[in-house]
DNA sequence: GTTGACTCTGGACCATGGTCCAGAGTGCAG
DNA sequence: CTGCACTCTGGACCATGGTCCAGAGTCAAC
């Protein structure tokens, strides 16, 4: 049974040790046992857990999201899991609906301005300038 | 000339006053003046550059951003304008890539997951704690 | 002239996801 | 056994974009 440093195990998973204490503090992962100095020591069962809040943060979960995630894993609740993935899915297709109506309105600005001349011509400058925009 | 207090001018762009005052001592805006009992006054100048920031900030601009283009703006540098909106664009498009990453991701888990029986059959729950998840 | 709504100030506080610090104690290689 | 790297704790601090508060003063309608 293999047993690291908190040092170690921030190593092998990429991330700060800072991060790591800031996850326990936020009971997200608490270490597996502590020497008698005090320093904590983690296994295999703790590098899982982390790298399960890290991929799970890669795909848009907040930290809270991720204790719910954790807590539903542990109980193996599928049905709930998948409920969780799904609201997970439609804010990330709501935050890309916005993002492209973003897009698109800086885009026919960019594509209309000359780039040069006087401000009366930009517009940029106008669109923000004027009611309506959207 | 047309002059109205904090809560008139909130109330016309649709902010709170504590976010007039806000974007005031974050030098955005401004009032016109103020009365001899120190409330503040607007103009039309004013209500049409809080405008201005709302619409910047609904186009996915920071704060920091927005004073950059309001003094831009006041320049009437349009090149500079234009290549702010550039970067803007390039930065959106970033995280649409980003985000539609996150997207697919889950998708596939959540089209694979049956959302009953043990959690052994779970996609979600083992994407989650296999390596090399995408 | 009284009442209720509005405004003033400075500063504290919120959430998010960490980062950094000092001062002290530990672990381990040579 | 020395020395360096590592770890411990608690708390402060960062950025972002505000929100809320108390206590005092003011404006305007009636």
């Amino acid at each position: 049974m293999p047993a690291f440093s908190i040092g170690q195990l921030a190593k092998r998973v990429g991330v700060s040790i800072d991060t790591v204490r800031y996850y326990e503090r936020n009971q997200l992962l608490a270490p597996a046992g502590r020497l008698a100095s005090g320093y904590r020591r983690y296994g295999d069962l703790e590098l899982k857990r982390l790298q399960f809040i890290r991929r799970a943060k890669a795909l848009g979960f907040t930290l809270a999201d991720i204790r719910g995630l954790l807590s539903l894993s542990s109980e193996r609740n599928v049905a709930k899991v998948r409920r969780a993935a799904e609201a997970r899915l439609a804010d990330i297709e709501r935050r890309l609906e916005e993002l492209k109506r973003m897009r698109n309105g800086l885009r026919q600005l960019v594509a209309a301005c000359p780039g040069q001349g006087h401000a009366e011509a930009c517009p940029i400058l106008n669109a923000l300038q004027e009611d309506g925009t959207q």
